[in-house]
DNA sequence: AAAAACACACCATACGGTCGGTATGTGTCA
DNA sequence: TGACACATACCGACCGTATGGTGTGTTTTT
């Protein structure tokens, strides 16, 4: 047994509590928005545990956003997208996938880093630049399928994998945008569909082709 | 001679100055980032002018999404994209023109509403809802001309025009969070190349087909 | 024992907002 | 036409609080 202490909130991962805290409340408020007390009372730790883990609220920033890196990376690695054998179904896969996690709460499906760098491209290139290794490294997973699959149907294309890659990410970006200002999802969910038609046109698909 | 007094700046147009500070910083920096005092010193005015033609800074969110409304459709009812007589063409024209003005400076010619809505979205329902009107306000203007030219080219399709109007907002602010990630317009305008080859695909274009 | 992980009181400043006052335009009526 | 009343536009000092950040001390782990 751990042997608690007095303190409520267990001692060495107040690190990890103040990373969820900012995940989640600058989501919801923005980076700006969202105070250093504001983000201690989230993660039920004072201060001083904040100024210990980061030199400033800015540092903060930046780890927020290497942690939205791993965890999402984490995620999707273990999603179920990945089971066709097909690399074009995989991509299809994908995009449905990325439909139908947008659901429920806005705050809780839309994304850290594309916020984040919204609002901090100039004021803060440090945290932009953490938020930029996150959204392109993910679009780069994408690659080696949408290049296999280009490859597998012959598409003589005017377009690289790695440009259709970030595409998807576009989109991805701006449906969430959509769907704040129209404070609903889904406005992003059909902006996905378009995304999807546009694959499958590009692959020369028909659209009963199943994912 | 209109008699300019010992003011400076003339008087009369304090509220107009501090709308545009508003859009310029507001895009530079968001709006939490953005102060009062910061807004005040861009307008050349004092706060007595700010709360006297503002109630609050909240006031002066939604009156810039307002104002960023009627400049923009002023902008874009005068733009060249209207030109064409073929509506498909003047689709493929409006994304087109939209590409061509990605260029300098990223505060300048990214999105107040977009960036205004991601970040106040849950905080400021009033300033979201006024970001919406424009958004959606302005992605109507293209629904005629994608309706008529579904229409005049017999296209069966499965999306309505006002769904496809709205996708082309949704590219245009994904675009814009990849670029002010990546620190680099050439990230929004790729993803306008295929928001055109998209568009092209649904109507059964010819890639030659000149805009 | 030493280092890491906190807690907490405290600080200087920046923030949104208020308030009393002044300058300038505008309508009205003799 | 001019004088007066009134409204609008603007100024700038001031206020209470929230903010990011610091310093010192205490607890826990190694």
């Amino acid at each position: 047994m751990p042997r608690p202490t007095k303190h409520a909130p267990e001692r060495g991962n107040a690190r990890t509590r103040l990373l969820e805290a900012a995940r989640d409340l600058i989501r919801a408020k923005g980076f700006a928005g969202t105070s250093v007390d504001d983000l201690c009372k989230a993660a039920n730790v004072t201060k001083g545990a904040f100024f210990h883990h980061f030199s400033s609220k800015e540092a903060l920033g930046v780890a927020a956003a290497d942690f939205w890196a791993e965890t999402t990376s984490a995620f999707f690695e273990a999603a179920p997208y990945h089971g066709p054998t097909n690399p074009l179904d995989r991509v299809l896969a994908y995009v449905a996938f990325r439909k139908a996690i947008i659901a429920g709460e806005i705050a809780e499906f839309t994304c850290l880093v594309g916020t984040l760098a919204q609002e901090v491209y100039a004021s803060a290139p440090d945290i932009r630049d953490a938020c930029a290794r996150s959204m392109f490294g993910h679009a780069a997973t994408l690659e080696a399928d949408i290049e296999a699959a280009r490859q597998a149907r012959g598409i003589d294309a005017d377009w690289t994998a790695e440009s259709l890659a970030r595409h998807t990410q576009t989109v991805i970006q701006g449906a969430f945008v959509l769907a704040k200002a129209a404070n609903d999802p889904a406005m992003a969910r059909e902006s996905l569909d378009h995304l999807d038609r546009y694959i499958r046109h590009l692959f020369h698909l028909t659209r009963e082709h199943a994912a």
